[in-house]
RNA sequence: GGGAGUAUAGCUCAGCUGGGAGAGCAUCUGCCUUACAAGCAGAGGGUCAUAGGUUCGAGCCCUGUUACUCCCACCA
């Protein structure tokens, strides 16, 4: 009895040779082609879900596929371990509040826990059977990469692309700190709509707000400039509600007449529009909300409350005054932090930023001379770009991540920087030794951290050593960025933001992006959402690594998909299907050696299937280079499994068996094409089953081909295919289909004598049915047959 | 409100530059066929969301409509 094959078993051992043969190593000083991957480092924000091995192994497939094609592949991989998303983790990992304790100490426990973490993304990218050289792997908090960081910002500021400004900014009253206009998530909270009444000359007036807290800095109203009701109030004075002040009327295109009562209350800050009135119209500033996200101590009536606290309060003493008319309930649409889901607020402070808004052109440009597949993809890029309100803010008032190498001169307040020679520095543990220009001799260090993205959008200078000893400039501009269409806000416009700035030059040629795995309908699976119930590492281990590629394979590039369990059955399905082949073909190859090639004289069907394998690796080679792994998978079943399995070998097989009735020389052309299609079969799937290919090779092919691997081998020859020959395995599979319907019509066994047949043929396919009559009786079972010409 | 995407068999989806409507799963009917019953051979099943238009010809191109999804904007 052959004993039951564990899929399992078998991957554990091949992940051990490939490490013991160094497979997958980079070789800088190959002469073949770079091919160079900007993996996704992913942030190291908790576990990873099934979306990751989604996206992940659909790049994954593209390495191998790309190794096969013949390119010196650069295929590292990093984690994203430093900034707000890790300290989050942490801090809830442990129980602590990094403001609790000496910076040095959180640092030392995000340091601990995102290793643990990187641990266990590390094993599971190997359990997958990933084809990563690990000798490549980075964090962004090691110094590398701080240092990387560090020069990035440093080279950005002596372009001038970098500055510090004291403005309103996007903050996070619950993580207090600033915070992007790419991390806002939009979210949809009951509130209502409040109508309070200013009073101008004696009479009042009604002006709607959600946020009456910000009365007390309410600063000015507007009202349109072609808005004839209030035309007559312009450039007159009301009086603030509760706090009495007398607040001017001016006019701004802005103010919707349509919106609430048509008169709009600006304050510092409700609002994102507040903000850029603030700045136009040059209005006082009367802060409100501290940046703890508490009312300052000494506003009247909701001094020191929370917002929420407060809002109560002053509708209450709205409503007591009588200044209350009206209180609607309304869904509103919240801008909120992404890590935490706070209601964003806009806060004045001093904040570094990367100049984007003046650059809008260039910018653009980019996306056209770049390759996005899926094409659609580049319009998300555009859109984004196009729609920027803000330069690109990169200071977080945080602790764990790279620190901002600047100090500030005591006596003038002008930032001053360290050498490049010194880096990575934390300045609040390095004191600045220079002078300022204006003498000041003390400085105050910066304590504030870049934010994560401003060093992850450096991945292509980290994996090239930008700027380092040992640089590896040639990986300039890598082949292709992989990622999830998520960041393209992100992750993809930011580093190309760097690598203009920083070397004149796109970051890559191709960028391929995938999409989700979603939980039921429209629902992303997020380990902070709580539906991550499959955990990948027990999806692994019950059903094998290659079954799950196999799946992630399954759909188009860039289209959102739904994961069950059951979609795995068709993996599961393949992979038998290609081990009893293999076993079947394996068997009927013990005779045969390959090097002993006596003069072949393969039979028309034989010649039929080696140019369906040129064939078929052109049709995927094709795909796979648009990295459409699905559509290449697809051409790949239906060969497998229609034209080797379901034709070929059955009608070869009497061949194999009886070479008394076929001929000693004919079973080993049978033997010879057979040994080609299992091992182009094998090189095919090589990509999407590195695991189940390898072990055949191994097993088998490896004696006699030589390389190491499967993974090493060239991808299938692509020699242009005999189209008549095609066309004739097309005939002779449509004769076979037709007996067999007539069989299964007649509820006939397959093997079940049919009588004589007579079959007409077309007069160029004449010749290579009659060549192949013994084979065509066999297979058919039919007392005799006869050709005759159409 | 702006942009993008999706709509094809009961389910999940593929259909490239316009000419045959397809695959897997599910259902049904057969078949123990010296690799595989986790298989094989078949069958049924679709007005390709909808209304128009272009064309000799439209799932595919154009316009409108509807539904769903995503991104952005919208906090008066």
């Amino acid at each position: 009895m052959k004993k039951k094959f564990n899929f399992i078993e078998n991957e554990h051992a091949m992940q051990a040779l490939w490490e013991r043969e160094s497979v997958y190593t980079y070789h800088p000083d190959s002469d073949r082609p770079i091919y160079a991957i900007d993996t996704p480092p992913p942030t190291v924000s908790g576990s990873l879900h099934i979306g990751h091995i989604f996206s992940y192994t659909q790049a994954e497939m593209i390495a191998r596929f790309k190794r096969m094609q013949g390119f010196s592949v650069f295929y590292p991989f990093g984690f994203d371990d430093n900034g707000l998303p890790t300290e989050r983790l942490v801090e809830k990992e442990l129980g602590i509040r990094a403001a609790d304790m000496p910076r040095s100490v959180f640092t030392k426990e995000c340091l601990a826990v995102s290793g643990k973490y990187e641990a266990e993304f590390k094993a599971l990218w190997q359990s997958l059977g990933f084809s990563v050289d690990w000798s490549l792997e980075y964090r962004t908090v090691s110094e590398t990469a701080q240092r990387i960081s560090q020069r990035s910002f440093l080279d950005l500021v002596s372009k001038g692309k970098a500055y510090e400004k004291t403005s309103p900014v996007l903050w996070c009253p619950h993580c207090k700190t600033s915070i992007a206009q790419a991390e806002l998530e939009t979210e949809s909270q009951p509130s209502q709509m409040h109508t309070v009444l200013f009073e101008c000359d004696g009479r009042f007036l009604e002006v709607a707000t959600t946020r009456p807290e910000l009365l007390y800095s309410c600063v000015c109203l507007f009202v349109h400039p072609d808005d004839t009701r209030f035309k007559h109030l312009v450039g007159k004075t009301a009086t603030v509600p509760l706090f009495g002040r007398q607040v001017p009327i001016y006019t701004d295109s802005k103010a919707d007449p349509e919106k609430g009562t048509g008169i709009v209350l600006c304050a510092t800050f409700g609002d994102a529009t507040d903000a850029e009135w603030y700045i136009e119209h040059q209005l006082p500033l009367i802060l409100s909300i501290q940046p703890d996200g508490y009312m300052a101590p000494d506003i009247p009536y909701i001094g020191g409350m929370s917002i929420r606290n407060a809002r109560e309060q002053i509708l209450k003493h709205l409503a007591e005054c009588g200044l209350l008319t009206e209180s609607k309930d309304i869904l509103h649409q919240v801008a909120v932090h992404d890590r935490c889901g706070t209601s964003a607020e806009i806060l004045p402070s001093r904040q570094w930023y990367i100049e984007i808004l003046s650059e809008r052109e260039r910018l653009l440009a980019a996306a056209d001379a770049i390759n996005w597949y899926p094409e659609s993809m580049k319009k998300r890029y555009t859109a984004w770009v196009e729609n920027l309100k803000w330069d690109w803010c990169i200071s977080r008032q945080r602790y764990f991540g790279v620190p901002i190498p600047v100090w500030y001169c005591e006596t003038c307040g002008k930032p001053v920087f360290p050498n490049a020679d010194s880096l990575p520095i934390n300045p609040t543990e390095t004191e600045y030794t220079g002078t300022c220009s204006c003498g000041g001799t003390t400085f105050i260090p910066e304590t504030a951290v870049f934010d994560t993205w401003a060093t992850s959008s450096v991945t292509p200078q980290i994996n090239g050593l930008w700027g380092e000893p040992n640089s590896r400039d040639s990986l300039f501009p890598m082949t292709l960025r992989t990622q999830a269409h998520e960041i393209i806000r992100t992750w993809a416009f930011y580093t190309i933001v760097k690598s203009l700035y920083h070397m004149d030059r796109l970051p890559w040629q191709d960028v391929m992006i995938s999409g989700f795995v979603l939980a039921k309908r429209g629902e992303k699976i997020s380990k902070s959402k709580g539906n991550a119930s499959l955990s990948p590492q027990m999806l692994i281990e019950k059903h094998s690594a290659d079954a799950m590629r196999y799946w992630a394979a399954g759909s188009k590039l860039g289209t959102d998909t739904f994961f069950s369990e059951d979609a795995l059955d068709a993996s599961k399905r393949f992979m038998t299907k290609l081990l009893n082949a293999g076993q079947f073909v394996l068997m009927h190859l013990e005779d045969y050696n390959p090097y002993e090639a006596e003069s072949l004289r393969l039979l028309p069907i034989d010649k039929w299937m080696l140019n369906r394998i040129a064939e078929v690796s052109a049709e995927a080679e094709e795909a796979l280079n648009a990295y459409e792994t699905g559509t290449a998978r697809q051409i790949l079943d239906a060969f497998f499994w229609n034209d080797l399995c379901d034709f070929y070998i059955e009608f070869v097989k009497d061949r194999l068996y009886k070479p008394m009735i076929h001929g000693k020389s004919e079973r080993t052309a049978a033997q010879y094409t057979l040994y080609q299609a299992l091992f182009s079969t094998l090189k095919f799937y090589a990509p999407y089953t590195p695991h189940l290919t390898e072990y055949f090779y191994q097993l088998y092919f490896r004696q006699y081909e030589g390389q190491s691997s499967i993974h090493l081998t060239a991808w299938p020859e692509r020699q242009s295919p005999d189209a008549t020959l095609l066309d004739f395995g097309e005939a002779i599979k449509d004769e076979i289909a037709i007996v067999r319907r007539y069989k299964s019509e007649h509820q006939l066994s397959m093997r079940a004598d049919m009588p004589p047949l007579t079959i007409s043929v077309a007069p160029e396919h004449y010749k290579w049915f009659w060549a192949s009559r013994l084979d065509f009786l066999a297979c058919t079972h039919a007392e005799s047959v006869e050709f005759e010409m159409k």
